[in-house]
DNA sequence: TTAACTCTTGAGAGTTACTCTCAGTCAATT
DNA sequence: AATTGACTGAGAGTAACTCTCAAGAGTTAA
């Protein structure tokens, strides 16, 4: 058993999220002990670990809400829960391919800089930079 | 010359947020035409690339201002702003990691319950299920 | 054993970055 | 002349945190 700050730093949440999270019935079968804190199983830490996958994709809260619904009423959800973790794996895959494109455009970002820097900042004129330079040193 | 609703699409950002952003500063040099309409020429959209490509990162709109006003400062910022496209690059790749990690467990939920479809749902008590099924079945 | 320190709690305010609504302007079409 | 459609700014609304605070336990140190 965990207590919050123990979760918050094993899994890199913060303990303000967490508890939000909490709130927001994420962690359905989350105990307290007689002191009301909150104790995580390790069966509770798998809620935290789909939560923080489905968060970490950009599912919005009501959605990871009605999945959590969905595993709590049980079976006969299982195709739909299918369907969810799909569409999600998409999504992350999609996320993935814009990623790729992004970290492009910086490497091509970087290179042009690291060129300016290692001919002393004097190829202003280069042809990346057309009549007025200062608009296009993007 | 491209009105907001062309950028929009081409982009793939909605009007709303390309206001906001020329709103926030992040279109230093970008006109409007007779009638007040916002006119995006090709070099302003390499200034919606990069902001696009620094918010998709993360960045906060404050950095992203502070980036721009480097830029704008010209040729004495470079090596500054060659850090910023470094952090923000290593970002990237941490978030590439990060997605590689979640689509590692998308893809096991993906199988988990493809097997479970697979054999008419009839597998409820597998190694995967403990004494209460409904509580592990996440 | 009292004081200090740490961890936790809930309530609620604050923040970021949109996102949407609305009333109004303007140009072009019917 | 009236309607349609793109655009405008101001400002309200929203999601998902994020932070602050006062209060209450338990542990440790003097």
């Amino acid at each position: 058993m965990y207590t919050i700050k123990e979760v918050a730093d094993k899994m890199e949440i913060s303990e303000h999220t967490l508890r939000f999270w909490a709130k927001s019935g994420f962690f359905p079968f989350l105990k307290r002990n007689h002191n009301n804190i909150r104790l995580f199983s390790d069966n509770d830490l798998e809620w935290v670990k789909i939560v923080k996958c489905l968060r970490s994709v950009g599912t919005e809260n009501k959605a990871i809400k009605k999945y959590i619904d969905l595993c709590i009423i049980g079976d006969s959800t299982i195709p739909e829960r299918y369907e969810i973790i799909k569409t999600t794996k998409n999504k992350a895959l999609q996320q993935m391919e814009e990623l790729k494109k992004q970290l492009e455009l910086l490497d091509y970002k970087e290179n042009f800089y690291q060129n300016l820097i290692k001919n002393n900042l004097k190829d202003e004129w280069n042809p990346m930079n057309k009549s007025k330079p200062e608009e296009e040193a993007v």
